[in-house]
DNA sequence: CTGAAAGCGCTTACAG
DNA sequence: CTGAAAGCGCTTACAG
């Protein structure tokens, strides 16, 4: 059923019916009848002609790297439901970490006319150096869920990263830790942050700065715990730029016999539920997903709505637990 | 740029554009003639335009209760790959549990001509008896990736859950377990096959039957030890329906000096990664979510090919590690 | 191989 | 308050 039946059946002309269905004017005695007429046959607007018509498709995009990762899960979730509840249909992308592919899936969304995007971590800061793929999310509204994007047109809401870690270290010191490692699972932007507010926060103290890398899994930490034992590293804390590593690091060091907190204190990033999985609980960084997703979504709620946009910081906070 | 522009400067009708674009049969020179038109604006068909004139939208849509389930999570990625791959477009829909909300949703994807919908879970089991949602579901390519449904028109795709436990439980039994507690911590039907597994296996091996209900989170585990102390039962192994009570009864049965395996073994099921941050890492039952993912999309391309559709039934894999 | 025409199911000014 | 008409950007027979 369309419009046209609606119209022919309820004796008016398919304006009417738009009119109705859009919450135009219209009498009340003409309203009651479309209504009655639509109901009968339980009409629901096609939304495809819809938006082809009105050039607004209410969708829009949230393109993360992987969603199996339980923080983007969880942005991704947030964004949804705060989408959906103001009748958005929302469309996921996986790009992985190709520019290519991530150029593709773009161009994808370019041609579905969303009304909006979402980037999901500072994995996408380097998208800006493509001149294709700025070209599309400068022409769509696009915001960017924690990153440090700078491009005219798209909006980032920032996480103060740098602070988080470096609010684990004051701590750290604080309760008399002095040979503070720090291992570092990507090389994101956002990891650069942390990698930052580790090596200040160290100077400030003037602590020895002591980095490793490390892979983001539970063999990234075990392995971070070997090496410094064939190093002969003496360490009496490790700060995680992730929860993962942190947990297998945890793994390691008491399958070495060596007691946590007391002899080395363990932190972690993110602050999932998985930071309490361990028996030693894990002392984590809430990086505070919900709201980093709720002034995303606003954020882009003003765009769409051509409302100005203002942009807090979202500050993390230190959750301390049995590692520390 | 639209295929009207793209067809005068081309110098040739709108249908021949057409045509090159969905690879109709034209001379090779138009060919080459229309592809440096739409090369030099960088020209992406109107996808939503197209699926209106041809009634195929290529988005497919999936509903589940909540994505920040790690095993849902897990599911969609899949299924976005395999249909990204080609050339679909992924909608997802966190429902939630209420019918009502389950039915909106599902409208809303009705409206907007999806070509195809998954249902994640066996949670969607009940909505084969409300006539509204089976109307829209029977009417649309619907796949239900594990579940219990039995709807003519909705594949399900189906895991065997019970022999998941029996498996469990035969493999404890084999081990000299002899109380055996089973803690049930939802009310699928996936959860209620769990059960039944577990009961027979009991029954064949003639051992008492003791089934607890639980939380679905590490209070649940923690709280069925607690209770169990409190009645003063004997036992020596728990099996869960899920992997993260497990690891919540893992904690709570070493903060109270028991020893895992050697006084009781403890398993989940799922065998996510989580399985594996305990430091006593969890025997789980390994319900093969990429082949559930798998087989369900295949099931879904079957049916949007019009070719026969078969099914199989998934076999979960018994995962055995330290806690048992 | 190619083009003219109708149609997909709506919205949106514009008249009345 | 209401309707006729054009338009959104494509696809799809149907002729030629």
């Amino acid at each position: 059923m369309t419009i046209y039946g609606i119209a022919k059946e309820a004796g008016v002309s398919i304006s009417t019916v738009s009119r109705v269905i859009n919450g135009g004017s219209c009498s009340p005695e003409t309203k009651r009848r479309v209504y009655a007429v639509m109901e009968r046959h339980g009409y629901q607007p096609n939304a495809i002609a819809r938006g082809l018509a009105s050039n607004r498709m209410m969708t829009i995009a949230i393109v993360m790297v992987d969603i199996r990762v339980g923080h983007y899960a969880h942005t991704a979730y947030e964004l949804e439901r705060f989408f959906h509840a103001r009748h958005y249909e929302v469309l996921i992308c996986n790009t992985g970490s190709d520019l290519a592919d991530i150029k593709g899936d773009l161009e994808g969304l370019e041609s579905r006319k969303v009304d909006g995007i979402f980037l999901l971590g500072s994995t996408f800061d380097r998208v800006q150096h493509d001149p294709g793929i700025c070209r599309i999310i400068q022409s769509i509204p696009t915001v960017q869920a924690n990153g440090n994007m700078h491009l005219a047109g798209v909006d980032t809401v920032r996480v103060d990263d740098a602070k988080g870690i470096w609010m684990v270290v004051d701590y750290l010191y604080g309760h008399g830790r002095h040979s503070i490692i720090y291992a570092q699972d990507v090389n994101t932007s956002s990891a650069e942050m942390k990698v930052r507010g580790y090596q200040e926060a160290m100077a400030v103290h003037h602590l020895p700065i002591h980095v490793l890398a490390c892979d983001h899994s539970l063999e990234g930490g075990r392995d971070v715990v070997e090496q410094l034992a064939s190093m002969r590293v003496d360490y009496d804390a490790m700060v995680f730029g992730d929860d993962i590593p942190a947990i297998g690091a945890i793994k390691a060091l008491k399958a070495r016999g060596v007691a946590i907190p007391s002899q080395v204190a363990v932190t972690g990033f993110n602050n999932l539920k998985s930071a309490r999985f361990t028996e030693t609980e894990l002392t984590s960084v809430d990086n505070k997903y919900w709201q980093l997703a709720s002034e995303s979504a606003q954020c882009m709620l003003a765009r769409l709505e051509h409302r100005p946009v203002s942009i807090p910081v979202i500050e993390p906070e230190l959750v301390i637990r049995q590692s520390t």
